[in-house]
DNA sequence: TAAGCAACCGAAAACGTTTTCGTGTTGAAA
DNA sequence: TTTCAACACGAAAACGTTTTCGGTTGCTTA
């Protein structure tokens, strides 16, 4: 077993000084051409790799970024780590991920264990928990030391801060439109509890499509779930005492459970009852019928949000000004066969 | 903005050595009841923490490990990082996650760069270039080196090091005997192409199945695809071409495609011809109907690979014998409704 | 012949810790 | 009064870098 070789053990086998040895590595001019090439011959044959820990403590920047995510078994999610990646790389910075688990201790644990100088800055999505509770001392906490943080998708206004989101309230009332532009007049909607941000926003935008058409706002076909494990008879009870057109899902899940009920009860999708879901994930690609959905490009917005930190790590610590943008990635609605 | 307080800071205040701090916070019996209070009273209002990178450096590790996974937006690889995140962090470590994307290159240079210190250990599955061109320096370096690697799902027996994988070759054994139990006969083969692994263990196993049977191994049965983006049609060729039973394919995707091309082709699952999947997935949960699997289990396997990694991180340098081991997950056969 | 100037190299500080060892002070025992 | 242990604390090294500042040569120039 080789350990591996410091600056000062090739400056002991050459009788030069670590400072010499490191000037001949970094090709300053300071140092003769001779021994510079004999450090450079001697540190590429014992593979010489500068200890990135000490350059770290050196630079007082680890060139690390951390992306919390609520959970990581959900396509959304690994899309976004997988676009954050992209760009971290790109510009030589790793990523560290931590699923909260949508707990909100764990989200301050995680937060508080980086935070004494493993990474350079935050990208994260609150937990279930967090934004239930609405305490974000964490959050403020790191800010305040100087570590810029970006949001993205559950967020909160409460936090100032970079913010990339997309316009859920806008893209839940275009599908909504969508349906009614098909001349769906009596449209269920599947939704999550309110204190999820997003499912709130989708709400919203349903029940302002509804508005905006003169379509009544029925309460019975508004399905909200709280327990995502068991939801199903909530589904049936729902197309059992209604006669439905139509269904808007907040995410996939939800939409591919619709159809499987749906089509357990005799109802053919589409031909009965239409589904649009949220989320482009493999599910609605893969279902069948594949299901139309509002495309939330997960990529994007991780790289988005990579870009955004990258931005303001790259910064001179005094050109540094207090100023914070909210970008909207666009959605779009990608039509498959579980519409007509 | 408030820089993060440092020991030093701390002892100029409070006008002791840096040494008296330090002992102070980590409760040494050195030092009196008085100037231990004082201290500590002191940080707790600062909020001191000591630096991560410091003890990294002092420390000669960093308590952080790094996965490298060929990628994310794969539900098998999801759960495997779910499992080993929650290891590491009940055991106070972090993860980094690096996505090769298949590529040898940025595999290799994932690895180098965090081998300098940055992280004390790797689990890895390879990706599918490094399965072609057999070419492992990278990984023989580190563990040269005394970095601990240990392996998971997609490995080479070229490199000596712990490994966890399942028992592939059974596995698909195991559902090729399920199928043939049920009666069928002609049972076709969705795969891939030989340099992966697992697929090719998993080849082995359903030929080995249908030898042990006395069922005569038709090659026309056998579809090996390379390109996962577009294979419909190679599958439209089998279904019209042969008068199959059933079909074992390698993993969910394959499964589900295969069986919204029977369906397109007026063949009904599984009245018409049974399928079965690898990869307990949510495509396979979700699809409908709903598909009878391998179940893999990543969430065992990622907390087994972290459990393996741990156990050699946490052993003291003098201690340590080259010892592998390879673990064998369990699979077990889900079944559901592509199966009748 | 002395001054000046390159060219080349090394010592040391700094990043923030922990830990070993040394030192000065106190109080009690001899 | 001397001696010695116990106590409380500080100096310094170490982890592995980079960089600033000085210092030593040897050569040119007036």
């Amino acid at each position: 077993m080789r350990r591996k070789v410091t600056l000062k053990q090739i400056a002991k086998e050459l009788d030069v000084s670590i400072s010499t040895v490191s000037k001949s590595l970094r090709d300053s001019s300071e140092i003769s051409e001779d021994t510079r090439q004999k450090v450079q011959a001697f540190a590429k044959l014992y593979n010489y790799k500068p200890n990135n820990i000490a350059l770290s403590l050196k630079n007082r920047k680890s060139k690390t970024i951390c992306i919390i995510i609520p959970e990581i078994i959900h396509h959304f999610f690994a899309t976004v780590i997988s676009g954050v990646e992209h760009v971290a790389n790109e510009n030589g910075y790793n990523v560290i991920v931590c699923l909260s688990d949508e707990s909100f201790d764990k989200e301050v644990i995680n937060m508080e264990m980086l935070a004494n100088g493993s990474i350079d800055g935050f990208i994260m999505s609150l937990s279930k928990e967090t934004q239930q509770k609405r305490d974000f001392h964490h959050i403020t906490e790191v800010i305040s030391q100087g570590m810029p943080v970006v949001m993205f998708d559950r967020i909160t206004n409460d936090i100032l801060c970079d913010k990339v989101i997309i316009d859920d309230n806008l893209a839940a009332f275009n599908a909504t439109q969508f349906l009614i532009d098909k001349g769906f007049k009596k449209i269920a909607l599947l939704t999550t509890v309110d204190y999820v941000s997003v499912g709130k926003l989708r709400t919203e935008g349903y029940i302002k499509a509804l508005k905006t058409n003169d379509l009544k706002v029925d309460e019975n076909l508004i399905v909200k779930i709280e327990d995502t494990d068991n939801f199903e008879n909530q589904i049936e009870n729902l197309l059992l005492n209604n006669d439905l057109d139509a269904i808007f899902a907040v995410n996939e899940i939800f939409a591919v459970t619709a159809i499987k009920v749906a089509t357990r009860l005799g109802k053919s999708v589409p031909n009965d009852v239409s589904v649009i879901g949220f989320t482009d994930g493999i599910i609605s690609k893969y279902s069948s019928p594949s299901i139309t959905t509002v495309s939330q490009n997960g990529v994007k917005m991780g790289e988005k949000a990579a870009r955004m930190l990258l931005e303001k790590l790259e910064i001179e610590e005094e050109d540094y000004e207090e100023q914070y943008k909210t970008e909207v990635i666009e959605t779009e609605l990608v039509e498959r066969e579980s519409t007509k």
